[in-house]
DNA sequence: GCCAACGTTGGC
DNA sequence: GCCAACGTTGGC
């Protein structure tokens, strides 16, 4: 069974349309160094689907649709002492973090604002709305994915 | 830039 | 194991 997913980024350094411009249109989900994020990394399957969030901008929202192609594996730039996101505890015997390669499916033409799905009452319960929720990688279901999919079909 | 809400760290 | 201090996230 497919799983749904809501995958954050800051657009400023990486945003939908970087994804967008690279070849194939793939990019490795790196990065993340939260535990409960990382298990939801791990839990992805291939063609499992995500929404790509744009976080911390002037207007945060659904920029678009991705899709999971190749599940967990060790996230690499743990391991490179110069990466922003070295983490000197993760080794390549023992990597505590992980990663898995997007592909887009969509951009969307128009991004569907943070304030949007606010408004919506069938959404009021989805965990990326709930209060204090930093959560960079979250589980969508599929009542709330069809939900938002029918904001702009 | 502010600040609330979390997560992590480290002393005890 | 507790908890204060600190760091980070992310909306505003």
């Amino acid at each position: 069974m497919k799983h749904y997913w809501l995958m954050k980024s800051e657009p400023t350094s990486f945003s939908i349309d970087d994804l967008a411009n690279r070849r194939k249109q793939i990019e490795p989900w790196d990065g993340v160094r939260n535990y409960q994020a990382r298990n939801f990394l791990q839990a992805m399957q291939k063609g499992d689907q995500a929404f790509f969030y744009h976080s911390s901008c002037a207007i945060p929202g659904i920029a678009g649709i991705v899709e999971i192609i190749k599940t967990a594996y060790p996230d690499k730039t743990a391991f490179d002492p110069l990466n922003h996101h070295y983490d000197p505890k993760s080794t390549l015997n023992k990597p505590k973090w992980f990663c898995v390669d997007v592909k887009l499916v969509e951009k969307f033409t128009q991004l569907i604002t943070l304030e949007t799905l606010k408004k919506q009452p069938y959404l009021r319960s989805m965990r990326l709305l709930q209060k204090g929720n930093r959560l960079s990688v979250l589980p969508i279901i599929l009542q709330e994915w069809e939900t938002i999919l029918s904001l702009i079909r």
